[in-house]
RNA sequence: GGCGAGGUAGCGAAGCGGUCAAACGCAGCAGACUGUAAAUCUGUCGCCCUAGCGGCUUCGAAGGUUCGAGUCCUUCCCUCGCCA
């Protein structure tokens, strides 16, 4: 574990609902905290100071994506992921494991790690845990993935078996790297954040037993958190809802937890309620470029025929600049007619919705009324 | 007035005797999206319904040839270009 800034307190707990703050080399997080999700270095339609305004303390990015372009050496030579990015709170990144899913049909994996065919040109690059932490570590973000293998739904016990064997096989050479990284200088890799934190990843599919058996030995490893990963890939809420109870459950306490890729906002409110701290996801900003809004009275896809002439704000119950300035007729008009304000002003509402929601999942923690909010909110 | 090109579903545009309710694109309508190869993708898109290799009415108009016509013939109407 990390003897840097990395830090976690538990301040409250409603249930197995837990409030608190995370403190990172570039300050700290208060938690069940949602990450927006900003993979090459930007979340797609918002500048950092939306983001800063909606709420947002702590960006992911992605290893997988950097490295391709414009590379972690050139990111090095500006002074690291913040300085380039010029965003001065924390960013986790992820390892580019999600990559071995999204990416399946461009790429070979075996024991030593993974092979990618680029996408951007064709190009063979390697990543096994060891670069995945040195790429990492070039960038400097706060909180550093291990390299991880995330599993399709539905899965055989055996195929998930030995690959969530092989992770955890992953996550300790992770370790072993990013200690030697610690320790002394290493040829060709540079660390612009020496305060890094790393977290291992728990894989297992659906399989409690392996999901078990993998957060036990990730944990053994000693890692500065755990993430849940290998879940919302097309398996049905509630089988999701019972792995990471059962994960949760297995996983140290002072230590925080993280879903990764996680979800929808009654999936956010499901995951805090068993146990988890930290979330990210591309649905707010994904779905706002697609014309879907998230409100509080439910999904709402301004694109439909029935807001032509609706002047009413996407969510009366939002104090977001876009509900305080424009009309659902307006967004439509937007959207259909490919402006793209339309991605920005979307993307703005929906992460203002996200970061409201976590907002007022911790309030309601703090003040132990949780439960009645996760019923009624 | 002469010569030439052309009139196909909301628009553009394929089609050159049967498998055409008619390719394809756009627009329209609806849906999906969960550690971002996504401002993407999917379905639908003449009318009717019990929604089916179902019924009905279409390809400028009217006649005709043919077992069968968006596709061939005749006449008419209308657009566009060039020449008068």
């Amino acid at each position: 574990m990390s003897d840097g800034p990395f830090d976690f307190r538990v301040s409250h707990t409603d249930g197995r609902a837990r409030r608190g703050v995370m403190r990172t080399a570039h300050g700290g997080v208060e938690t069940p905290a949602f990450m927006p999700v900003g993979t090459q270095g930007a979340v797609k339609g918002v500048t950092h100071r939306d983001l800063e305004a909606a709420g947002a303390e702590i960006l992911l990015s992605n290893t997988y994506h950097l490295h391709l372009r414009p590379g972690d050496d050139l990111i090095a030579r500006r002074g690291g992921l913040h300085r380039f990015i010029a965003w001065t709170k924390p960013i986790l990144t992820d390892s580019g494991g999600y990559q071995v899913f999204s990416l399946a049909s461009r790429r070979t994996i075996d024991e030593h790690g993974v092979r990618f065919q680029s996408h951007l040109d064709g190009s063979s690059r390697l990543l096994t845990p060891e670069r995945a932490a040195d790429i990492q570590s070039q960038l400097g973000s706060d909180v550093a993935m291990t390299l991880d293998e995330c599993v399709a739904y539905p899965v055989a016990e055996e195929i998930a078996r030995q690959s969530m064997e092989r992770t955890v096989r992953w996550a300790r050479r992770a370790r072993d790297r990013q200690s030697a990284l610690r320790a002394g200088p290493v040829e060709g890799v540079v660390v612009t954040n020496p305060g890094q934190a790393q977290f291992g990843i728990v894989q297992g599919g659906v399989f409690p037993a392996l999901r078990e058996q993998s957060a036990r030995e990730t944990v053994a490893i000693g890692f500065d958190a755990y993430a849940i990963g290998g879940l919302s890939v097309g398996e049905p809420a509630d089988i999701m809802y019972d792995i990471v109870e059962r994960t949760t459950a297995v996983l140290p306490v002072h230590q925080p937890r993280y879903l990764m890729g996680v979800g929808t906002p009654e999936d956010l409110v499901e995951a805090v309620a068993r146990g988890v701290d930290l979330f990210d996801c591309v649905l707010p900003t994904r779905n706002a470029r697609n014309g879907q809004l998230f409100t509080s009275e439910g999904r709402l896809n301004i694109k439909n025929a029935q807001f032509a002439e609706d002047d009413r704000p996407a969510d009366s119950a939002c104090g977001c600049y876009t509900c305080r300035t424009f009309s659902r007729s307006y967004l439509r008009h937007l959207f259909l007619a490919g402006e793209m304000n339309a991605a920005t002003l979307n993307t703005l509402h929906n992460l203002q919705f996200y970061l409201d929601t976590l907002r007022r999942i911790r309030e309601a923690i703090e003040f132990g009324r949780f439960e009645s909010f996760r019923l009624y909110r």
